[in-house]
DNA sequence: TAAAAATATTAAATTGAGCAAATAATTGCT
DNA sequence: AGCAATTATTTGCTCAATTTAATATTTTTA
């Protein structure tokens, strides 16, 4: 504390007990023999005194105050909260400090923090980027400070990362559909940079059609820049635009379930039902879809082991501890609720449109 | 950083620059006085070798390493999320570190994260509570060390803090309905303990009937531990045994967005029409609270505002600043969307009522 | 020009611990 | 008892800065 009044440091105990700083020092962290009576004699007078070691002092010399940062774009997105969430959890059981910064997507806020952060009191850091390119976090890794960068791929497994497999997961995910007799598979994403998550996501679809001889209709896919403000109107124009086409998709795939609770909520005021019509699938099993109606059918990726996986494996790293896989990758899974079942008799969807096309 | 390698230090600032460590320390700190041309030198060295003071060092002296602890129940909770994200963007305003620590509404990890924290290196506590007794809180602030409640009605106006009236939120928004033309207005709950904000806002509703000359009725009302949950079904159960009474509410009032998004989605499936035959009010104002259908009505609080209204207390309570107000009540806003309106003729609610009691 | 005043700089103490090397105390062995 | 080996403790340096009190330098004043 910043208290401007004199703690009881090891001084004191040292003096009360009638030893050296260095008997009561190695006492407390078993670093040498102490007589078994003085040990005992030093910890009594500790507990007396009410005397925890000064951290910052103990810092300087062992150049660790057991903190690490942990860098996410934004706390109030759900996701990065869970990571964080994880990264808390096992901070605390392995007695660690959590700092924590925010970078609302701006590089130059992820190049300051790690300025200022690196050169203090950090032994590492949990890095969620919010940009597409990672010299900034590869640079770091390179200077050797511990760095375990979650949820994005950096195309460089020097830098230890965990990761769910995006694309896998959207591939089998169509798997699943075309199993399911679907043929015409729509997909809405907001538009990506390299390297990010919704790319590969987007890459996954495409395989999986290839996987399923389906072929690649750009009529019923949509990736506009306006779903990325997580805004219905986005998802809106979205389904529209795929509706308007010859040969409606009998199943819309998403990036997110943010689109996806939106292409529910459109669909809904088109009066198309849900799955019998259009199914839908997310991705991200967020709270909200459990509170669509009918519930969203998603992919779950594990956010908060996400976080204590990272953490785990990055104090492994900062004890300089032998691990054996520093790239690892998380399962994820299809969660099937209410908004997917097999497709009807595409005449059923025709005869609603005719509706939905005068209103589009 | 931990880097075992050799850091520059301020030694070998001052060694190439032909002056001592303490006129280096009063150049780079305006400490003291240092002649312009030596100022220029040591900062043009400074600068070339790269050089930051150890913070470390400088905390040990100074006894600060400008670092404030956030203390909350759960971070994957949107409002203590948004209530971090204030602190967090006031704290990299005003260059200083932010640690994260949960305690999952457990006093015990409360109680242990103060233990930890107020010996260690923390200049003070941004603290929302997850406890309906702040003894340890109030000890906190009896010690000096500096702290600021958030979201939390202690009773106590020693220990600063950062609110919204949520006595007068509810109150007024009765206020709202009665004007509207409402006279039987709903109420649903979770079970609250003693002090929190659930409790304000129960009462808020209380003394809004009474300013109404409303009478309280238990049959409208329901404050139920299910409701706890956030879950779905906590909502439905509460809504049907408010729909089994005789004489029907024209609005539900709820303490929080969860309760009311799940009371919209029961009165959709009970077929019941919002807001032409109930009204539904929220409180909150959560993400979800736009995308329920119709819109949510609600009361917003500035939670983001709350926290970074605490940080800058906290700090300029650190710093010694005089503050003139240490118990800040911040303002809310009714948001009013589309799930309430005037009251209608009540037949038509008895006539879908006729279908519901038969399910319910 | 010498003394006083103002300005500029520095040596040394301080912060609270850890750690290596030196020293002291105890035990074992012949 | 005397010496080595073992066990226990301490001295003093280190970490990298801030700060106080002392000192050096320059400028002003009489």
């Amino acid at each position: 504390m910043k208290s401007k009044y004199k703690t009881t440091s090891i001084k004191d105990v040292a003096r009360k007990a009638g030893v050296s700083i260095s008997t009561v020092s190695n006492a407390l962290n078993n670093s040498r023999y102490v007589k078994k009576e003085t040990r005992e004699k030093i910890l009594e007078i500790t507990k007396n005194l009410n005397y925890t070691p000064n951290i910052i002092a103990r810092g300087l010399k062992t150049r660790s105050i057991s903190t690490v940062a942990v860098i996410v774009p934004d706390i109030s997105n759900q996701f990065f909260a869970q990571v964080i969430k994880g990264v808390e959890e096992v901070a605390r059981l392995r007695k660690y400090n959590v700092l924590l910064a925010c970078t609302y997507y701006d590089v130059l806020e992820e190049k300051k923090s790690i300025e200022i952060l690196r050169k203090q009191f950090v032994d590492g850091f949990v890095f969620v980027s919010g940009y597409n390119s990672f010299d900034h976090i590869k640079a770091l890794n390179d200077d050797k400070v511990p760095v375990v960068v979650a949820d994005r791929e950096l195309g460089d497994t020097k830098v230890p990362s965990v990761l769910i497999d995006n694309f896998g997961a959207m591939r089998e995910t169509v798997n699943y559909l075309h199993k399911l007799g679907h043929k015409r598979i729509g997909y809405i994403s907001y538009t990506y940079d390299n390297q990010t998550t919704v790319e590969k996501r987007f890459k996954g679809y495409c395989e999986g059609l290839k996987d399923n001889k389906l072929v690649f209709d750009p009529d019923i896919v949509v990736i506009s820049e306006a779903l990325r403000l997580n805004e219905l109107q986005g998802s809106r124009e979205a389904v529209k635009k795929i509706l308007n086409c010859k040969n409606i998709p009998s199943v819309i795939m998403n990036a997110s379930d943010f689109i996806a609770v939106g292409v529910v909520r459109t669909l809904k005021e088109l009066k198309i039902k849900i799955p019998e019509e259009i199914s839908v699938v997310g991705f991200d099993n967020i709270l909200m879809s459990l509170y669509t109606d009918p519930l969203l059918t998603t992919i779950r990726q594990p956010k908060r082991q996400m976080g204590d996986t990272a953490m785990n494996l990055l104090l492994d790293i900062i004890k300089g501890k032998r691990v054996k896989e520093k790239n690892i990758v998380l399962p994820t899974e299809l969660i099937v609720r209410q908004s997917v079942a097999k497709p009807r008799d595409r005449n059923i969807l025709k005869l609603s449109l005719k509706t939905v096309k005068l209103k589009a």
